[in-house]
RNA sequence: GGCGCUUUGGCCGAGCAGUUAGGCAGAGGUCUGCAAAACCUCGUAGAUGGGUGCAACUCCCAUAGGUGCCU
């Protein structure tokens, strides 16, 4: 217990993590309100402007209640990747900090939160020209390059983006960094039955308050390759606006992807030791206060 | 009632008399500038009962379900 109380006073920054659909949004602001804090989303489909609720991005009166950062960062033909997102939220949680208050990094987006817990260095950012020339050869032709350079090749060699990371930053960057000082992170995870309720509940929410609205606009305005269209429910809903399919065959498809969704990015969080894990909102709140 | 077709793993769906596709869903996993992404690993099923074969999911017969046309 002594030793409990020497670290809370020292603690800055609290991170949230969890799958999809797991209430960390709802609980980080009701977090913020009871320690002062700010809240950074550290997601990477809520950076896009114009995509709202197909995005589940925190509403404005969520934003009204508490300040939140790290949305509507970029247009959704752009690409961000999770070493913009360090950078912006390491600026952001300086600042926080400044004012006296205390960041809250909420967040499904694994990489984006790691880049951040244990300050990733990134290696060179890409190189759009070469790295669509690299995307044009076979995972064969990728390796002979990776074994003419003499690289180490990634774990995962057959999958064709880590095999064009390594030739483009020159091999695997492996190194692995401390957690940063003085944070706290908790996982919210609750039951998979309800989980997986909850994900499906949300799908035809979103259709009630017009998120197959954006996607026509994402469609036309910015076309089917955008960066912002890689995720779940436009990839769902895609056959909907191209091939006629029906609605409802869409919503399953949107269902069963963030179901996916879910279960890998438990996977990813489960990884890191550091995190205290919650089933239920109200356990993880009273937690977080008492670390305070 | 008559004639014909069909029946494969949770679902879809091939080939083949003997080395037993594939896809989806599901489970587990990887992850350091695309990450709500990308990728990896895992499934011996053949409606039921007989029969013919050295050998049948593959051929034959019967039964049951499905389906089509006819009366």
């Amino acid at each position: 217990m002594d030793q409990l109380k020497t670290i809370n006073y020292k603690l800055k920054t609290l991170f949230i993590v969890g799958p999809t659909a797991s209430g960390k949004s709802a609980l980080a602001i009701e977090v913020a309100k009871s320690i002062n804090g700010e809240i950074i989303c550290a997601d990477s489909r809520t950076v896009y402007t114009g995509l709202d609720v197909s995005t589940a991005k925190p509403t404005a009166t969520d934003r009204a209640e508490v300040p939140h950062w790290g949305l509507d960062l970029v247009k959704p033909d752009q690409s961000y990747s999770a070493a913009d997102f360090k950078e912006y939220a390491q600026s952001c949680i300086a600042d926080i900090q400044k004012r006296g208050k205390i960041p809250i990094i909420v967040g499904g987006t694994g990489l984006y939160i790691d880049g951040l817990f244990y300050d990733f260095k990134f290696g060179p950012a890409k190189d759009t020209a070469q790295r669509k020339k690299l995307e044009e050869l076979s995972i064969e032709q990728l390796l002979a390059i990776i074994s003419d350079k003499k690289l180490e090749t990634p774990e995962n060699s057959k999958n064709k983006r880590y095999l064009i990371r390594a030739i483009e930053q020159g091999g695997v960057n492996k190194q692995k960094n401390a957690p940063i000082k003085d944070a706290l992170i908790i996982g919210l995870a609750p039951d998979r039955k309800i989980l997986t309720k909850r994900i499906a509940d949300r799908a035809y929410k979103m259709l009630e308050d017009g998120a197959l609205k954006e996607a026509e606009w994402l469609f036309n305005t910015y076309g089917q390759e955008a960066p912002a269209a890689s995720s779940p429910f436009f990839k769902s809903y895609k056959p909907y606006f191209f091939e006629a399919k029906s609605i409802e065959e869409c919503t399953g498809q949107d269902i069963i992807k963030n179901r996916q969704l879910a279960k890998r990015q438990l996977t990813w969080f489960k990884r890191n030791s550091n995190t205290k894990w919650f089933e239920d909102t109200k356990d993880a709140h009273n937690f977080v206060i008492s670390q305070f």
